[in-house]
DNA sequence: TTGTAAGCGTTATCAG
DNA sequence: CTGATAACGCTTACAA
């Protein structure tokens, strides 16, 4: 490996000489600087920026950690997003972005702490895990700058990014109650992911304003997977076929109702009505194209790197970020015309 | 920002001692190791990994290098199958995974030599740029161990892994031939990509071993975009309604050629059977489902990352991994029994 | 068993 | 303008 004391020796000139000409300071002469530059490339010298930052104290990279990185999270392009927006943002400020996952850490029993220390990073973001991870607790609580994405605390000093949940899933269910729907069901994802209790928590509400009385029964938890998605449906709609819609807590559950209405000859929209949630491509690619609720995960990961960044950079700024969500009205839902 | 003395300085060792301790020397008294111990845990001591690989000279990290990262990539999940799989692999030999793309190196203006060598990477997997690119010369002839993913090239130096494209091709055309079609149309990739040749190659190849003459009209560029593919099939069948299946170079670009036959009013399967490429998770949902050659682009990520860790320990290996690919025959294709 | 000292590649300070 | 020298955090001979 070509270091700068090979540059210096071979250009005759000291270590320190090299480091300023290449470092542009002012103070040397130009003849030193373009012999040393010349030599500097003759030697394909390249300085160790991790090197350089021992003395400056900042590495200028930060993580972006998943609970898992798994072959099945590719379908809905959510974790690719996130990384993509969280990239372009730390790109655009020279920041390197390290890819990480919580088991990582597990495997080599180390805290999540150290394992983040070690890599000398000096911030995270942090995604898919639940409030009940055991890790959950270490990682708002320690000492190195975090954002998590779409899992809500009241630590007001943890960075958060997400949409509105609650507001969306509220969104969501008048819209079913106004084109007519009284008798509706709630897919939702995993119980006690802080996500699905504010989505589930929209969702009761406004039935409750509409007077139309809540039936747990009629929420069952799919776990943000399509089997899981698949057997509840099957099970929830041969019990109580007066089921006219149906919410889910994320469009890949929701392929799993159209699979399951679809095996019980039930069809959508005539006879069900289906709103989604997240908006992953397939979503208007699938037949009928899916109503559901759009969220941006790309902005998602973007704000978070952003957010991540002023923390590190210790301002004074609102550690919670709300996105904006939409409702997008596609063939999965239709106005009902029975009874 | 604890150091290790800090905890000298407080444990009442000097530094070496603190050093042997917390790595495992057998020379230190157990009560040395039991007071350094604590102390470092009281102090949240973590060492800096790139420290302790000044010395030891080796990062223990590889890069993924994207031609770029868009929001668009999200669609197919092959680029986060190529992460997740290289994670996976990096990650089971204690290998840390940074994400860049050639555009961050572009921007800075300095070569990928440079870039990856700054972040003291010890190689990189690079893929999704074409062997027109500028940076490719400059990619394969560096001195830092590179792996591409589905990009040829002659040098054997360089790693390559990859499935046998031109029989991927060449199985989907037979397969075609073979339920009777005989006017057949294909829409590739990237005109100069490298699997666009191939696929184009295999495709000829089998049209000329059936006595088929190839039509250069039949053969349109899509550019794995699917607006450009729905383009391209909008024109073709309009010019050449004769033509009975499309074998396209990419799922994505399958979904293109549903649109404009939906356009057009031509059913699939009974009017044009389809033929895609990758088998991304949207193939199978949508409708009617697509017949696909399956790569499993996870797969792909695995075997580039541990083809590399290889390369960097220099071991004497084949360099260019083929891996296997399925033709899946789905509802996208239907033996022709007109004329 | 412990500690001193040199070294890793780099930048920063300061005297010449 | 140049170059010793110290310093960054850490490991490792080698001496004590």
């Amino acid at each position: 490996m070509t270091t700068i004391k090979d540059v210096a020796k071979k250009s005759g000139y000291s270590i320190s000489t090299v480091s300023k000409a290449l470092n542009g300071y002012k103070d040397i002469s130009e003849k030193a600087k373009n012999k040393i530059i010349k030599v500097a490339e003759e030697l394909n010298y390249v300085p160790d920026l991790s090197l350089k930052n021992i003395t400056k104290r900042e590495s200028r990279s930060i993580a972006v950690i998943f609970s898992g990185l798994s072959k099945d999270g590719a379908a809905d392009g959510i974790m690719y997003n996130i990384i993509a927006g969280a990239f372009e943002y730390a790109n655009s400020v020279n920041y390197d972005v390290k890819i990480f996952t919580i088991n990582a850490a597990i495997q080599k029993e180390i805290s999540y702490f150290r394992f983040c220390k070690e890599r000398n990073i000096e911030g995270a973001i942090v995604m898919g895990i639940s409030s009940d991870d055991p890790y959950f607790e270490e990682i708002i609580s320690s000492k190195l700058p975090v954002v998590l994405i779409d899992i809500l605390t009241e630590n007001m000093n943890v960075g958060v990014v997400s949409i509105d949940h609650e507001k969306a899933a509220q969104e969501a269910t008048n819209y079913l109650i106004g084109i007519g729907h009284k008798n509706i069901a709630m897919i939702n994802g995993k119980k006690n992911a802080v996500v699905s209790k504010l989505r589930e928590n929209g969702f009761k509400k406004v039935l409750e304003e509409n007077n139309m009385k809540v039936n747990e029964k009629w929420i069952a938890y799919g776990d943000f997977s399509r089997q899981k998605a698949f057997n509840e449906t099957y099970k929830l709609l041969q019990l109580y076929p007066e089921i006219t819609a149906i919410f889910c807590a994320s469009d890949i559950m929701a392929i799993g109702v159209y699979e399951a209405a679809e095996k019980l000859g039930i069809s959508i929209p005539d006879d069900l009505s289906i709103v989604g949630f997240d908006n992953i491509p397939l979503a208007s690619f699938i037949t009928p194209k899916l109503t559901t609720v759009k969220q941006d995960m790309y902005k998602n990961g973007y704000e978070a790197a952003k957010l991540l960044r002023f923390i590190i950079k210790n301002e004074n700024i609102e550690r919670h970020k709300i996105l904006t969500h939409e409702l997008l009205v596609r063939d999965s839902t239709k106005a009902i015309n029975r009874i």
